[in-house]
DNA sequence: CCCAGGATTGACT
DNA sequence: GTCAATCCTGGGA
C-alpha cells in the first residue's frame, strides 16, 4: 500500500519513486509514466512566490492533489508533497477502463490517450472541481508498482526558468511517454 | 486596474 | 517546423 507519508518527502523523491505505480480516478487509468517535480526554491514553480488563491493546494496536505488551468484550455493534475512542493504528473500508460478514457479524448492513438499532462487530465475527466481532493480517497486510488522500474532523468519541459534542473522522470523507453528523453551520449 | 505570459495541444505549412 | 486557441492569474503600477 501507498501511506500518506509517501507524499511527506521532497518532490524529486517522490516524483522518481512514482514512476510504475497506477493511479485510477473513477476506476480509469493506469501507470504513472511521466513526471516533473517543483519545489518551494524553484523559479519554475507555480509556488515560488508563496500561497496564492490558485496554488492553495499546493501548502495543503501532503497526498492531496493541485489542479490547476494550462494556457486557458487544459488541466494539469499535480500530487502535493512537502508544503509548496508538488510532481506534475505528465503521462500516464493507459491501462483500465480505455473505454472511458476513449469516450472522453474521442478518436486517438492509444498512444496519444494520456500521453501529455492535459491529455491525461481530458482522458480520466479530471477539472479544477477535482482541485485539493486526497489522493486516498474515492474518486482516486493509487497501487504501487508491481515491478521493477528503469527510470530516464531529464530536464523538464514547457517552462522558461530554471530550465536546467534534471526534474522530470520516466519509464525508460515508454511509447507512452508526452517526448522522448533526449538520448544520451 | 491592467495586461503579459503561461508546468499545452492540435492543426497546418 | 510554426502558430493560434483561450482564459485567468498575479505582479506591477
Amino acid at each position: 500500500m501507498i501511506a500518506p507519508d509517501f507524499f511527506a518527502r521532497p518532490s524529486s523523491e517522490v516524483a522518481a519513486d512514482l514512476i510504475g505505480v497506477t493511479m485510477l480516478f473513477n476506476g480509469a487509468g493506469g501507470a504513472i509514466v511521466e513526471t516533473e517535480a517543483y519545489h518551494g526554491q524553484d523559479p519554475a514553480s507555480h509556488s515560488y512566490r508563496g500561497r496564492t488563491p490558485r496554488n492553495g493546494a499546493m501548502f495543503g496536505p501532503p497526498g492531496h492533489v493541485y489542479v490547476y488551468r494550462s494556457y486557458g484550455i487544459h488541466w494539469c493534475l499535480n500530487f502535493v508533497c512537502l508544503p509548496g512542493s508538488a510532481v506534475l504528473i505528465r503521462a500516464l500508460q493507459p491501462d483500465v477502463d480505455l473505454e472511458a478514457m476513449r469516450e472522453r479524448r474521442g478518436e486517438v492513438a492509444l498512444r496519444l490517450l494520456c500521453s501529455g499532462p492535459g491529455r491525461l487530465t481530458e482522458a480520466l475527466g479530471i477539472t479544477g472541481a477535482h482541485d485539493g481532493l486526497s489522493l486516498f480517497e474515492p474518486p482516486f486510488a493509487l497501487h504501487p508498482r508491481t515491478a521493477e522500474v528503469m527510470l530516464e532523468i531529464g530536464t523538464r519541459i514547457g517552462i522558461t526558468k530554471a530550465v536546467d534542473e534534471n526534474l522530470r522522470f520516466g519509464a525508460k523507453a515508454s511509447p507512452f511517454l508526452s517526448k522522448k528523453f533526449p538520448a544520451t551520449v
